[in-house]
DNA sequence: CTGTTAGCGCTTTCAA
DNA sequence: TTGAAAGCGCTAACAG
């Protein structure tokens, strides 16, 4: 059995609250700040951190609730975010909603009953009803990458539409206007579809329907079968904006298995430094969003709630994602 | 405030042991069964686990302590373990020792003051002392991927050194005799490297020590620079193992770099199914490590011992992994 | 089946 | 500065 706070009474003759105070950092007499330290080396002791929580009522514990943890994209979320809190004694529980508006229902109760202090938040659903399970708690929510309908969060994200308007006009820029994007009807999807939109409508482009393919969520799939459509049109798109990172590995498998050359045959644009543009061939030009400010910025301002409570209303962050030129984008010289 | 057991007291007026009772599972009248279910509902109640750990001694969450968190394999991983350990209603605590030695028994230290009731460990170092910790709390542990020099702990690993093995001969009864390798000192490249060795000497082929790169830790430097030094070659290999998923990633970066054609100019064979072979161009040949199994039979292991104590001596579950054929092999014609 | 009672290991008044 | 005592919300004997 693992040596408790008696034990350390015990050996040390001094009282509970003393020792307490120790363990907490408070001022003790260094003779007995000497005796307290050797009890605890001698009994190997280690405060139970369970006991701790149930009397301060905090765990030190944040939820991590992530749309798919298997996605290289949550994955550097998850490793900054983690990094930030642990250097400040926090924990990270994970909970993977798997896309899934359900389970990630099931999720955010399942931190709240595990009495976490705060939950960052990827969200699937564009208002999971279940935050409110964490607002009735009084535990605060963060969410990342992507905001909800009601502003009621804080949120971290990026201008999505402004990035996505970027990266249109840099291909219009390049002399392209038969310009396909593929997007979904999820948040940052439609936040960048309207922002190509918008500069197509600047540059004064007429887009035909069949440049436009949504989906219901962003996947492989998605891109895979958009691109191949794509492929079959009579006027092919002369460029691509692939709104998202998984998109974006579904156009360059359906680009390979038809043998189409970027960007000699087509330009591509995609969303997210991740892996894929370090080993593609040539380099993708794409929107890098800022990984680690966005899961720092998410986590400080987490624990920034937990500490003050909600004396600030919820504050959007909205960071910048900077176009990354790489090779994939064919300059057209008629222009 | 959040509502305690007292108040459901209060609104039905029974014993606190009948409510407690009925909250896990137990048998009451149903008059009263009906009486508490509604002031759960009225009081929007919700059991403390906080408490109710402290008492049971179990907090049902597992300490993930993971190599590399942003890294697509422990991913994958991560995912199949969440959802079996949340299925059994069990938490994960996720740690991310990010490739030092260092971070991962702070990790290791910080999930056994968290009081979890298991760790599931993919190691960093060979011999964690950390691990000690563990032990002395009676916390089990099992190794994911990786086992230690001592055998005690559980592990679930393939089988590395005939996984290796296989996929030699295979590049072998293809015609190939010049191969190259690329590992790494971890326990994983160290296994396969010692299948590489053995296919060639059962082969008779001898290995000239500029084929055999060795790096301290697999990653996609390791893969890159090793590649472009073997490009200087006179004498290049007509094909190479990559012992790892990181490690073909740089390979592969080196390669296009270079416009050396795979499998035309040069042949590769790697390791792990995710997402690289998916929008590789041509199909990456690999070994496909069992992911979920390995993930799942973890995890089982571990609620097992939990439940069941040290009964049974550490066992260690080899897994197959499978050579799964893609493109990248060339069949040379000279055999 | 039900209720009383005694803790789990710790923090936190409050008085000394 | 120190220590005695109360209590966080719950479970687990035990007796009824």
């Amino acid at each position: 059995m693992a040596a408790t706070i008696k034990d350390i009474r015990a050996e040390t003759g001094l009282g509970l609250a003393t020792i307490s105070k120790f363990l907490n950092g408070g001022n003790v007499r260094s003779e007995n700040r000497q005796k307290i330290e050797e009890a605890i080396r001698k009994l190997d002791y280690h405060p139970n951190e369970t006991a701790r929580s149930l009397v301060t009522k905090r765990t030190r514990t944040i939820g991590f609730v992530v749309n798919n943890i298997a996605s290289n994209f949550s994955g550097v979320l998850l490793q900054h975010a983690s990094a930030y809190l642990h250097d400040r004694g926090y924990g990270m529980m994970i909970c993977d909603s798997n896309l899934d508006e359900k389970q990630e229902a099931e999720s955010i109760r399942f931190c709240v009953e595990k009495q976490v202090d705060g939950i960052l938040l990827i969200p699937v659903s564009k208002d999971p009803s279940s935050l409110s399970f964490a607002e009735k708690g009084g535990i605060p929510v963060v969410l990342l990458d992507r905001e909800l309908e009601s502003d009621a969060f804080d949120c971290v994200i990026i201008d999505n539409v402004s990035a996505a308007e970027r990266a249109t006009d840099y291909l219009i820029s390049c002399g392209h206007r038969k310009i396909a994007v593929i997007y979904s009807g999820e948040y940052t999807g439609s936040e960048r579809f309207k922002g190509y939109m918008e500069s197509m409508r600047r540059a004064g482009i007429d887009i035909p329907d069949q440049y436009m393919f949504a989906g219901r969520t962003h996947s492989t799939e998605l891109g895979y079968n958009s691109m191949k459509e794509l492929l079959k049109l009579e006027d092919r798109p002369t460029a691509v904006l692939s709104t998202n990172y998984e998109v974006s590995l579904g156009v360059i498998m359906a680009l390979n298995e038809a043998g189409v050359k970027c960007p000699q045959d087509i330009s591509l644009i995609g969303f997210d430094e991740l892996i894929l543009p370090m080993v593609m061939n040539p380099r993708l030009t794409l929107v890098a969003q800022p990984m680690e400010d966005i899961a720092s910025e998410g986590a400080r301002i987490l624990l920034q709630r937990i500490e003050e409570g909600k004396k600030y209303p919820p504050q959007k962050v909205s960071l910048y994602a900077a176009l990354k030129e790489g090779e994939s984008v064919r300059k057209l010289s008629k222009l």
